[in-house]
DNA sequence: GCGATCAGCT
DNA sequence: CACAGCTGATCGC
């Protein structure tokens, strides 16, 4: 099995060789499965590509000409392959959650991922009963310890989602740093009601960081048109019932990480004076970690310069590393793979030490 | 002229 | 750092 790698360097020509050192899995019918690896054409033999979920770095090369063969992924991916990759529908095949699929002799099912949106673990087993999890990007939970994939039979490889496999990276509950952006938004629109909420996203994921602000205060969620049909392909009424298309008619609006910058934020501020007065902008990200945040939201420290407040706040839809390491000592897979941070072999050598560690018995 | 990709940046 | 892109330049059709 080929496995993306996100070490920018893949990116260069000149060190594309470095997809030899990748493992490549044939089954027992020689057919050879990659799982995010579009970047390089067509893999030679590849008869089946997976995509784990739909960001740029794991989809990166997949676009309208693809013609090296089929595309298996979730629904709500494949929906988003097809409209805004415009990949032609006749290579892209939906495999909804928990479901098996037959794929040449292998057994493949999508497990949900708790990364993004229609983010999903994949989960193979093959002829001669060893099973394989790809765990694209996610972040591990209890939930995850039920499912009778993980817990009736022996995974032989755990390709590892190892993007905080560091023990510096701590932060807290999704719901705890909901609750957190909650309380922050409800103080600061006592204090000063003509306020505009600002939450940061990437294409797709952090929903429930504006979904929550939303259901708090009763408000519609305002975003552009190019997101709002992104979210509306969701299948998501709770989320798709509560969009509205013009920014006067909500203080909540969804705007581009990228543009969480005080001078950016108090420009899109004028554009709705004298609605609206002051920003309070919330960026959530897992790298907002620190020794003394990691489990204080409280101590979190905003970023303000006159009316405009911006608050880095640690929501992540990776795994910490105390989920990661509990993932992998309930799991107890044979081996490990990283498929993330894996450019450097000394950080490559460390993670290595540190599964073993986890696994010693 | 346009979509796709790349280097550099955050 | 690099989450998951973005911007502007360049390449190939």
């Amino acid at each position: 099995m080929i496995t993306r790698s996100r070490n920018a360097s893949l990116q260069s020509p000149t060190k594309a060789s470095n997809l030899e050192t990748h493992k490549l899995f044939k089954s027992r019918l020689g057919t050879p499965f990659t799982v995010d690896a579009f970047r390089y054409g067509g893999v030679e033999g590849c008869s089946a590509y997976f995509l784990s979920h739909f960001h740029y770095d794991h989809y990166g090369g997949l676009s309208k000409g693809w013609s090296h063969g089929p595309i298996y992924c979730t629904p709500l991916t494949a929906r988003l392959v097809k409209m805004c990759l415009s990949v032609n529908p006749s290579f892209v095949y939906p495999m909804e959650f928990d479901t098996e699929h037959a794929i040449e002799g292998v057994k493949v099912t999508m497990l949900e991922a708790n990364h993004c949106p229609g983010a999903a673990l994949i989960h193979f087993r093959f002829q001669d009963g060893r099973c394989f999890l790809h765990t694209g990007d996610f972040r591990a939970c209890k939930l995850m310890q039920t499912h009778p994939l993980l817990t009736n039979q022996r995974v032989s490889t755990l390709y590892l989602d190892t993007t905080y496999c560091n023990p510096k990276y701590k932060f807290p509950p999704k719901e705890d740093v909901l609750s957190f952006v909650v309380k922050v938004t409800r103080t600061s629109l006592k204090r000063q009601p003509k306020t505009l909420i600002v939450v940061g996203a990437y294409s797709i994921g952090k929903e429930c960081v504006y979904l929550s602000i939303s259901k708090a205060l009763g408000v519609k969620i305002y975003a552009n048109a190019s997101r709002r049909r992104i979210l509306q392909s969701y299948d998501w009424p709770e989320l798709s019932d509560n969009l509205c298309s013009n920014g006067q008619d909500s203080p909540l609006h969804v705007l581009p990480i990228s543009s969480l910058r005080h001078e950016t934020l108090k420009q899109y501020l004028e554009t709705y004076t004298p609605q609206y007065t002051a920003i309070l902008a919330f960026r959530p990200t897992g790298w907002t970690y620190s020794e003394t945040t990691g489990n204080h939201l409280d101590l979190i420290k905003p970023a303000i310069k006159g009316n405009s407040t911006i608050y880095g706040v640690p929501y992540s839809e990776h795994s910490s590393f105390l989920e990661l390491r509990e993932f992998v000592q309930f799991l107890k897979p044979d081996k490990i793979i990283p498929t993330v941070n894996v450019g450097n072999a000394a950080t490559r050598d460390k993670m290595q030490s540190c599964f073993r560690q986890w696994l010693k018995s």
